[in-house]
DNA sequence: TTTATATAGTTCATATAATTTACTTTATTA
DNA sequence: TAATAAAGTAAATTATATGAACTATATAAA
């Protein structure tokens, strides 16, 4: 009897993971998919979406903030940056404190272009929290949280 | 009473879609570290790794069947199947019935290379499991589900 | 049966994404 | 003051990906 159960538990374990495999990899596709077709809208490369979203709740950024927060080199940062300023989407100045450093801040285009893609992004969850059945709502954000934290805990471990 | 209702309706879809956004972007970063680790572990690039793995339950794929499950273009099939058979990890022979047709099969090498790759995400997605609370598997699984499908009815509707 | 069209695969030019190394300028610290 | 660290930039390189043009073959229509 015990025998059994254990043979069936490991069975449901490891349907769960490969379960959770297929799921996660989907959701992660359709991501992918949303980003590149937000990119397409926008006209503009992901990196420099993401770059100007950065500045919600900032007003200046340095390069290597922006390196941190994009999570890439500070050589990438650079190109990011020197793209948007072309395209009058941010400005480079000088830090009164520190001759190293140069502080970005969005232009007022830039100010516009994030407040569209604000409001573009909130809309798609709008939409995706529509397609949810109401009494499921609190469930699906529970089970996010619970599996956010799981990957996270993952990571600790593997670090 | 029913206008307080209302708003606080509002409120709360708000929050839900804000929430949502931000974990929704949080799983997708998580994945794109991991993938980007696989990769490392493996040393080779996610491209020819995710092109192994659609040998699993095929003996044999075409270049345009490669390029339509990878969802790109197919002359990018074309370069990844190149440097896989570089790495003699598949090759390539005539199809008898069709002279256009080329199969690409796995070598005993990519074989190998596939099942260590399976392992490696098994395991992966059991520490996952592991972490996230026995009482909530089951309903983790549910809500990614619900998420998924919500999900592809919302790309349906935009196309 | 010839002609038109469609398909499979390759090649090349181009764009985007990202890292690594090396370098300049400026700050900090020993 | 000399050594070191940090911010930013530049160039070389790799990976990801598309689209257009092209070759060879297959299929459908005239």
């Amino acid at each position: 009897m015990n025998d059994v159960n254990t043979t069936n538990d490991l069975r449901v374990l490891e349907y769960q993971a490969n379960k959770l495999q297929e799921l996660i990899s989907e959701l992660h596709n359709c991501c992918k998919e949303r980003y590149s077709n937000e990119a397409k809208a926008f006209k503009m490369p992901q990196a420099e979406l993401r770059c100007l979203m950065l500045f919600e709740g900032h007003k200046y950024l340095t390069g290597i903030q922006i390196a941190g927060l994009l999570e890439v080199a500070k050589s990438r940062a650079t190109v990011i940056i020197e793209n948007l300023e072309k395209k009058g989407m941010v400005q480079r100045s000088q830090d009164p404190n520190d001759a190293r450093v140069k502080l970005i801040n969005l232009t007022p285009a830039g100010q516009r272009k994030v407040r569209e893609i604000e409001e573009f992004m909130f809309s798609l969850h709008q939409q995706l929290l529509d397609q949810i059945d109401p009494g499921q709502r609190t469930g699906v954000i529970t089970a996010l949280e619970a599996l956010r934290s799981s990957m996270e805990a993952v990571k600790a471990q593997l670090a």
